[in-house]
DNA sequence: CTGAAAGCGCTAACAC
DNA sequence: GTGTTAGCGCTTTCAG
C-alpha cells in the first residue's frame, strides 16, 4: 500500500503539500496540484482513513445496534440507515444483539474502542445509567432513556388506537393483542396501552399474549398464535404488534378453518413488504421507516456538531386498509 | 477519553508496561499487572482500536457488500455473517450496493481506504479485472471470478434440477422460470440451465421471465407475475428463483382464481422465513445460509493468515416439500 | 522484569 | 506557496 510519502517522492514535493491537495486546504499552484494528482494516479494511492481518523479523532463510522438484522422491520431500517449514512459520509458498523444483555454490552464497548462517532440503538436492553455513562452521541429507537438522549419513534399510542378502533368498528366483540414482552421498557408498549383503553371504553373483551423477553423467535410466534385460538376459540379480532406476528396469526386462523376477514379480523404493524405480497393482503399500521432512518442518522450527526436537537422525534403512523379486516 | 499515557501515570509505570499488560506480552510481575489493571478501572480506560489498527496494519474489520440488506435472503446472510464474524473477532462494515455499478465501485474504494482486512462480495456487478486488481482478501457469493478468488455458493444446478423435476413429476405440462436477469454473471443462472435441460429432456414446454438487471424491485416482481398469467394462462407450474418472487406468483395466481396446487404448482428458492409462515406454505429449495455465512468469513480469515483455501466452496441444497406443489 | 524512543500514515502549526 | 516538524495513541525493538 503506497503512503503519502510515496506520493510526495513520486511528485517531488513534500508530504505536507500532498496532504494539502488531498484536503484542498491552503493555496497551491495549479502546477503542483496536477503533479500531485498525477503521482497519486501513477502509484494508485488511496489515503489511509485509519491514520486520518487517529489524527482527527473522528472515524466517520456510526454503530448500528439492532436486535436482529434479519427481522424484516430491522432489515428495512438497516438498509435505509446505511444508505442515508453513506450519503452523509458515514460508514455503518452493524451489530446484532439478539436482545441479549451481555452481547449488547460487548457491542457497545467494542464500538467505543473502535472510536465510532455515534451509536444508533435499535436494541436497548440495558439500564438507563449504562447509556447515560456512554459519553458518546447516541440516539435510540422506540425508547425514552432520559431527558437528554434523543429518541425516534412513531406515535405508538396512535397506532394502537387506530388498529383497535378499526377492529371494533368492523364489529369485533373479543379481541386479542399479541406482541413483544411488555416488561421491556419500550415505547411500542403504548400500542398495548391504547388497545386496552379503546377496548375498555367500548366494553370489548380483551386477551393479551406476550412473547418471551428475547423476542424475535419465529417459532414462538407460531406457538403463540396456535395457543390463542385453542384457548380462545371465540376471538374475532387480533391486533399483532408486527406484521410477522400477524402472519402467524393468519396462518393459525386458516389452519383452524376460520374465514378471514369474516370470522376473524387481523391487523399487523410496520407495513413491511410481506404485508403487501401475502394473501390475503394484510391490513396494518405503517411506520415511515425511511423517515425514521434518516432522522436517526441526522440526530447523531447533529450531536457530533453540537447542534441543538429535539429529544422527542415522534412521527405519525398510517392505517393501511387491506384484506384482513 | 483517557489514553495509555493516563493509565501509565495513574499506575506509576511506563506506557510500555501498560501496553504489555494490555496485550499480555512478555513477563510482568503480578504486582505491576494488578496496579495497571486497577488504574485502568479507575480512569475507565478503553484501548483505542484506531491507533492499534494503524500500528498493526490490521483493522479487524471486514466489509460486507450486499445488493440489499432488506431482501430476506441477504438480511439472513447479513445477520449470520455479522454474528459469526463477531465471534471470530471481526467487525462488519455493511454496504448496500443496490446492484448499482457506480455505488459498488465507491463502496469498494471506501472499504480499501478504511483498511478493511477483507471483503465479502454478496454483490458483484463489476468486471473480473476490477476484482483481481483489489490486492485484498475477497470472497464472492455465487459468482466465480477466476481461478484465484474463492467463492461460496450452493449447487445451483442441483437446485434447478430438483425444482424442475418436482414440477414435472407432479404432472406439470407447461412450466415457467422467473428469476433475476441472466446477463449478470452469476452462478445462480445455473438454476435456469438445469430448468431448461430437465424440461427439454422431458419434452415439457417452458417460459422464461427475467427481472431487470437491477433486480430486487418488488413492484417489478408483481408485474412479472401478473404478466406471466396474462400471456400464458395455460401455465401449470412455476419455478421462481427466490421465495419472494414465488410469493408474488402465488398472489397473482390466487387473484386469477387459480387453485394451488391443483391448477398451478409453485416452487421457490432460499427457504427464508416467509416460505414457512405464508399460506399456503411454500415448497422451496433450501440454501444452508448459516453454513454459507460461516464459510464466507472463514475463507476471508484464512486468506489473511495465508492459509491454503479451496476456490470452490459449493454446498448442497435441499428440497423442502410444502403445500404449493 | 521494566523503560526510552522510534515509528505506523496522516495533519497542522509554524517557519521561510 | 511550500517545507520542517511534532504529535494523534499505540506497539515494539533495544537497552539496562
Amino acid at each position: 500500500m503506497p503512503t503519502i510519502k510515496d506520493v510526495a517522492k513520486q511528485a517531488g514535493v513534500s508530504v505536507t503539500t500532498v496532504s494539502r491537495v488531498l484536503n484542498n486546504r491552503g493555496y497551491l499552484s495549479d502546477d503542483v496540484k496536477s503533479k500531485v494528482h498525477k503521482a497519486m494516479e501513477e502509484i494508485n494511492y488511496q489515503p489511509n482513513e485509519i491514520a486520518r481518523s487517529l489524527f482527527r479523532k473522528k472515524s466517520n463510522i456510526i454503530g448500528l445496534i439492532v436486535p436482529s438484522a434479519s427481522h424484516p422491520f430491522f432489515a428495512a431500517l438497516t438498509n435505509l440507515t446505511e444508505a442515508y449514512a453513506f450519503e452523509k459520509g458515514y460508514k455503518v458498523m452493524l451489530c446484532n444483539s439478539n436482545l441479549d444483555l451481555k452481547k449488547e454490552k460487548e457491542y457497545i464497548e467494542m464500538l467505543k474502542r473502535s472510536q465510532v462517532d455515534g451509536i444508533i440503538m435499535g436494541s436497548h436492553t440495558l439500564d438507563v445509567d449504562d447509556y447515560k455513562a456512554l459519553k458518546l452521541p447516541i440516539v435510540t429507537l422506540d425508547r425514552r432513556i432520559d431527558e437528554q438522549i434523543p429518541f425516534v419513534s412513531c406515535d405508538n399510542y396512535q397506532g394502537g388506537q387506530l388498529a383497535t378502533e378499526l377492529l371494533i368498528q368492523k364489529g369485533c366483540k373479543k379481541i386479542a393483542y399479541i406482541g413483544g414482552n411488555l416488561t421491556l421498557d419500550l415505547l411500542s408498549n403504548k400500542r398495548y396501552d391504547a388497545f386496552e383503553e379503546v377496548a375498555n371504553r367500548n366494553d370489548i373483551e380483551t386477551v393479551l399474549l406476550e412473547t418471551d423477553i428475547k423476542g424475535f423467535n419465529f417459532a414462538e410466534y407460531d406457538d403463540l398464535a396456535c395457543k390463542l385460538f385453542e384457548e380462545h376459540p371465540d376471538i374475532d379480532g387480533v391486533f399483532a404488534s408486527s406484521d410477522i406476528i400477524a402472519s402467524y396469526v393468519i396462518k393459525a386462523a386458516i389452519k383452524n378453518q376460520m374465514n378471514i376477514p369474516d370470522d376473524i379480523k387481523v391487523i399487523g404493524y410496520d407495513n413491511i413488504n410481506v404485508a403487501e405480497f401475502m394473501t390475503p393482503e394484510l391490513t396494518t399500521i405503517a411506520q415511515p421507516i425511511e423517515i425514521m432512518s434518516k432522522k436517526l442518522v441526522d440526530l447523531l450527526i447533529m450531536q457530533m456538531d453540537s447542534e441543538n436537537i429535539n429529544v422527542e422525534n415522534v412521527f405519525p403512523v398510517k392505517l393501511i386498509q387491506r384484506q384482513t379486516t
